[in-house]
DNA sequence: CAGTCTACTGAGCGATCGCTTAGGCTGAGC
DNA sequence: GCTCAGCCTAAGCGATCGCTCAGTAGACTG
């Protein structure tokens, strides 16, 4: 996710601050503690970001733009409509898993936004809402699946996906895989898939 | 939830937090900005409590509690295993909605707490999880549910309840009524009650 | 080798932070 | 009518915040 981010220095910076927006959050964040964690000094944030809104909406971006290949990319060459609610709601559940500190951030600190970039941000965020929902609509439409309610349905699958980063730990029970395909045999039992 | 925080303006002091905790974060927010809020000058918010920090635990305590005192009340009464698990989710997530601002702050802000006081925290949420299982497990047992991984199950009813605090939006086109009646519906699909 | 450029350091600016303190106001009890 | 405890204000403490900037080390160019 991170590999297009250069030059090194400015993705180490990049790093260290998801961490740490993860662990204390934007505000509980210095930016000396973001500098110390990636081996340099007060100033060296400067040299690659403007301000410290400025390196989160970068985050924002790169975080939202691995959401939203992740989910194009389960999708592709799914014809039928329970394969690809299933392959959708798998990538979206173990991407939250696997990056759960990066979906923390983009879940919890978008706040701190200046106004325009929440702004894209927030597009973002509503293509993948869209994206969920056509797939819920599609389903419903074709009969492969029974829901009364389209909008409130792809709510509670999208509630399924993005909590994961909530509770996920990494020394759990769980693979991100193995959450992925919970997350994607639960959703198809909400859609009424299951005959 | 907070009739019983007295004084009148340790209460009043309590409710602009939350208000401004929910809105800003626990480290976005100053407490000049709460206690303005509150209609004071800077100094009386240590008058009614000891720290910025202990003014988070005591919100903690009573969101806690409420949650708790919440679900009990939902399932007292109820026999069959479905209607207990439709009575639990109802109430679980049309508070989620009602108190979507406290129930933002302890989602997102608990990792401000002192170790000893994020502890009573961790046991209070801890009984809130194995409040659902039990339900799950119970229905499970007896046959009127189709369950093959029981706490990952229970996660997947919490998330849908608890991810509503993110979402919900008082301006948006459901009541929180209308939300627990979609979220008790889809667990029943969830836990395979529908036949 | 001299000159130029980029990446970075480290000191430090003004602002704001959580919190303390001295003192004033108010109302219940004697 | 006086005291005193409780509640609150206003000023201000030391610490830390985001951010700036003069200076430097090192690589590259001619």
């Amino acid at each position: 996710m991170w590999a297009t981010v250069r030059p090194e220095a400015a993705r180490r910076l990049l790093l260290a601050a998801v961490d740490s927006f993860a662990e204390l959050g934007y505000h509980g964040t210095s930016t000396r503690h973001i500098t110390t964690g990636a081996g340099m000094s007060a100033g060296a944030l400067y040299v690659h970001y403007r301000t410290k809104a400025d390196l989160l909406f970068q985050i924002a971006l790169i975080v939202h733009d691995s959401v939203l290949a992740t989910l194009r990319e389960a999708l592709d060459g799914k014809e039928e409509p329970p394969q690809r609610v299933r392959a959708l709601m798998y990538a979206f559940s173990s991407w939250h898993a696997r990056h759960h500190e990066a979906a923390r951030v983009i879940q919890n600190e978008m706040r701190a936004l200046e106004p325009e970039h929440a702004a894209r941000i927030a597009a973002m965020r509503r293509q993948v809402r869209e994206l969920i929902l056509a797939e819920v609509s599609a389903g419903a439409a074709s009969g492969h699946f029974d829901v009364a309610d389209l909008p409130g349905t792809a709510r509670a699958l999208s509630s399924l996906a993005i909590d994961v980063c909530r509770w996920y730990r990494p020394e759990g029970p769980r693979t991100p895989d193995e959450i992925g395909a919970l997350c994607a045999h639960t959703a198809l039992r909400v859609v009424g898939a299951e005959r």
